[in-house]
DNA sequence: GAAAATTATTGAGTTCATTCATTTTTGAAG
DNA sequence: CTTCAAAAATGAATGAACTCAATAATTTTC
C-alpha cells in the first residue's frame, strides 16, 4: 500500500495552492515570496520546488483551475444556444468575461499570460495553452451548432470564424488586463462591436 | 554649451543597445547578464540603470526599433494597395511577417511580448503598446483606403474589421513565437485562411 | 519487524537583477 | 583658471528565485 505518501502529497499540493491563492490575492503576485508561500503552507522552500517548477508555474496552476471553470460554464450555453448568431456569440463571450475577475486579479492574469508566452514549455504553461485551444474549439463548436440548426449560414467555415472570434477576444482581454482602470463593461462592448460584423457574415438574413 | 555630455550620453545609449542586441541574439536574452551587457558597452552596472529601467525595458527598446521599421514598410503598401481586398490584406500581413524574424529571435519576441503584458507601465512597454495601436490603425487605414477606391464595400466598419484582423494576426504571432518548430510559412497560411472570410465580407463581389 | 531501497523534505548556498551611498565628471560663474 | 553646483558613473550591498547535497520519512523485502 502506498496510501500515506499519496495523501500527504495531495495535502501539501493543496496547501500550497491555497496559500498561494491567498497571498497572491492579498498582496499581489510579485510581493508574495516563495519563502512566504512555503511558510504559509507549512512546507520548506525546497519542498515547494518538488511540487512546482517555478513560482510562475504555481500561478498558472491556479489560473488554469479558473479557465477550466470558464470552459465548463461555456458547455451549458452550447447545449441550447440562442437562435441569433449575435446573441449566441455574445452570450458565450459574456459568460467567459463574467467569470474572469471573480477569483483572479488583473495582475494575476497579466502575469499568467506573460509567463505562458515567455515559458511555454513549463508544465502548467502547456496546460494553459491547451485550455486556450479548448476555448477556441468551444467557440467553433457553437458556430457549427448554429449551422446545424439552420441559424447560421453553412457556407462559411465555422473553424475560421471561430478562431478569429476567439483570438480577437483573447487579444482584447490582454489589453483589458494591461489597463487597470479599464472596466469590464468597456471590454465587453468593444468586443461586441468587433464581433458584430462577423455575426452578420454568419447570419441567415 | 552642453555638447559633450549629450554626445557621451547618446554614445553610451547606443553602445548599450548594440551590446545587448549582440548578446541577446548570440546566447539568448536569459543568458545575457546585465554585468555582461554593461561590460560589453564599457559601462558599469549602475550606469546601465541610468539608461534603462530594467533589463526588460532594454529588450523592449530594441524590439520597438524593429516594430517601427515594420510600420514604415507598411506605409509604402498603403500608398497604392492591390485592388483585391484579400490581396491587399495578405500583402500587408505578409510585409509584417517577413520583417519579424530578420533581427529578432523567437525568444526575444516572446520575452518582449511577455514583458509588455506584465509591466505595461515601463517606458518602452508603453511605447510598444502604442506601436501596436499604430499597426492596428494601419490595417484599418488600408481597409478605409480600399473603400475609398471602391474596392471594398463601404457599408462595413473599416475600424471593426481592421481591429479584428490585427488582433487575430497578433494572437497568431504569439502562438508562432511560442512554438520553436513552427515555420513562418505555417503562420502565414493559417492567418491567410482565417482572414479570407473577412476579406470576402468586405469585397464588392 | 529490522534492514535495504526508494522517495521526499530540508535550508544553507548560489546566481543575478536591482539599488544606493559615494565618487567622478562636466558645465557654469566669477 | 578656480570654485561651486549639478549631473552621471560606479560597484559593493541587497533581496529573492532557485539548486543541491545531506537528512528524514515511507515503502518494500526477507
Amino acid at each position: 500500500m502506498t496510501g500515506l505518501r499519496q495523501k500527504q502529497k495531495a495535502d501539501r499540493n493543496h496547501r500550497l495552492l491555497r496559500a498561494a491563492t491567498d497571498l497572491f490575492r492579498q498582496g499581489g503576485y510579485a510581493s508574495a515570496r516563495i519563502e512566504d508561500i512555503a511558510a504559509a503552507a507549512e512546507v520548506s522552500v525546497g519542498t515547494f520546488y518538488n511540487y512546482f517548477d517555478t513560482k510562475g508555474d504555481l500561478l498558472l496552476a491556479i489560473v488554469t483551475l479558473e479557465v477550466e471553470e470558464v470552459l465548463t460554464a461555456g458547455q451549458s450555453l452550447l447545449a441550447n444556444p440562442p437562435a441569433s448568431v449575435a446573441d449566441a456569440l455574445h452570450g458565450l463571450i459574456g459568460s467567459y468575461l463574467e467569470h474572469a475577475l471573480i477569483y483572479l486579479s488583473k495582475e494575476m492574469w497579466r502575469t499568467a499570460m506573460a509567463i505562458s508566452i515567455e515559458h511555454p514549455d513549463t508544465p502548467f504553461s502547456a496546460r494553459y495553452t491547451k485550455l486556450d485551444a479548448m476555448l477556441t474549439d468551444q467557440v467553433c463548436a457553437l458556430i457549427a451548432e448554429l449551422q446545424r440548426r439552420g441559424h447560421a449560414r453553412p457556407d462559411v467555415s465555422a473553424r475560421d470564424i471561430g478562431e478569429v472570434v476567439f483570438n480577437n477576444l483573447n487579444m482584447m482581454f490582454i489589453e483589458f488586463v494591461k489597463s487597470d482602470p479599464m472596466p469590464l463593461s468597456a471590454l465587453r462592448s468593444a468586443v461586441e462591436r468587433q464581433t458584430a460584423p462577423l455575426a452578420g457574415l454568419l447570419s441567415t438574413r
